[in-house]
DNA sequence: CTAGCACCTATAGCATTGCTATATGAACTG
DNA sequence: CAGTTCATATAGCAATGCTATAGGTGCTAG
């Protein structure tokens, strides 16, 4: 019962914390089973966490861990595009795999306490979304691009979850997540600008070669004038005309 | 600091658990705080809701009730993909009004608890899209539609929630929402097929004769004719060749 | 008018929860 | 060896969700 290896006790309440969550279907997760679980008693839970919230809090970091490191085993590939949607498929399979794990991640999100993780989530996704605006196939800001797709991404992971696992129809997945790729991307030449989601090709070049900059620190001009440089490109870049 | 009205005592603990759930920033409302506030005592909250959770549960209702009255108060206006899209910012502003409550409805989602509410809100977004599917504004299922649509909404909402109220940009909102809409429709001879989005016209055709016989209960054909028909319409309507 | 009977509410208390005041052991440092 | 720091254990506190039991309150039946 007791997870006995010679693990240091702070590694066996992580593991017990994360294993008791996995299998509580929804039901909270006393520390009294954590730390009987871990073989160990309860002051030694608050020395080394401070606080219930601080073992989950480590979990949850490990968790994301594991998740970032899922999110960054995929190489390049050379199309952005195509990685944004590994991710995005990355993520989902992330939430149905760890349900429990997930909701405490993303699904209990409070103005004050957790959007440290999201944050997180939202700079991975922004920085493969870059290169993308690099290449010139992106069509907003890559933060606002990776804003919205992780938000449908949490979404849609969220209402998998809810529903049982027997009818989960992934399709929901694949049809959100390409209609949201394709709204942020500039179409491949593939057909014409489909009404108000379309910008110029000026809005485009724009993007790509603010991301360029972001990217490459480039020094040909002073910091001042990036600056006011930086400006006009994101004024361009956002213009409602297009 | 009682809500002493002459309400009977089930009303009181509601609107006594309500304030408390809308005012606690996160933390755990207590049954005592609730009967307190009620002027109640212990035994009279489980004769009527059974379970804090029953409690809850008939909180949740009530917001949920609130929410559809708000998204029913919309004349029809004749454009349903415009009625879609007040629909999803009615949606994201009740959540940002209630936040808790929201949170309660649709952050804590678990497969085997809550996803009544999920259907309803569903159904509720699939009634609307059925008028759109009827003028053959749709590229998709009006079910499949309606739970992308919700999806990605929920999402948005729950990211909106989750950071500081200062710097809430409602842009990824709408930006979000036009995504989606986009995705899912029919687009208005607007431009031409972007790309895998795009159905033919057949599909969008057998999509409005599949949603307009769903809604007018005709029955020019017996119900096993009618049966096989719609069967065949449903395959025509996703077939993936378009 | 009273007897009975559902219905609703209150007193008091149980088991469990998160957490801690205090003490004990081990390990390193001078 | 003395002293200091780190890590764990014993025991217990206040608060939690919930309940066993009992006491009103209003109704209809006689």
């Amino acid at each position: 019962m007791s997870l006995d290896g010679q693990l240091p006790p702070k590694m066996r309440l992580l593991r017990a914390a994360a294993e008791l969550l996995a299998n509580s279907a929804g039901s909270p997760v006393s520390t009294r089973q954590i730390t009987q679980r871990a073989g160990v008693s309860a002051p030694t839970l608050y020395h080394h966490f401070g606080d219930k919230e601080g073992l989950f809090d480590a979990v949850v970091a490990a968790g994301f861990e594991e998740y970032v490191a899922g999110e960054r085993d995929f190489a390049p590939s050379g199309q952005p595009l195509e990685d944004i949607r590994r991710m995005w498929d990355n993520h989902v399979q992330f939430g149905l795999n760890q349900p429990e794990l997930y909701l405490v991640m993303f699904g209990n999100i409070r103005p004050e306490s957790r959007p440290a993780i999201v944050a997180d989530a939202e700079a991975l996704m922004e920085e493969m979304l870059n290169k993308a605006a690099v290449a010139g196939q992106l069509n907003v800001q890559p933060r606002e691009a990776a804003r919205s797709i992780l938000a449908a991404n949490v979404g849609v992971t969220l209402m998998l979850i809810a529903e049982p696992a027997s009818d989960r129809n992934l399709e929901l997945s694949t049809m959100t997540r390409d209609a949201m790729i394709f709204a942020v991307s500039a179409e491949p030449a593939n057909g014409a600008a489909p009404g108000d989601t379309g910008k110029s090709s000026v809005v485009v070049a724009a993007i790509a070669l603010n991301a360029a900059l972001q990217a490459s620190h480039s020094d040909q001009l002073s910091s001042s004038e990036l600056k006011l440089f930086l400006e006009w490109l994101h004024r361009i870049s956002t213009s409602p005309a297009g």
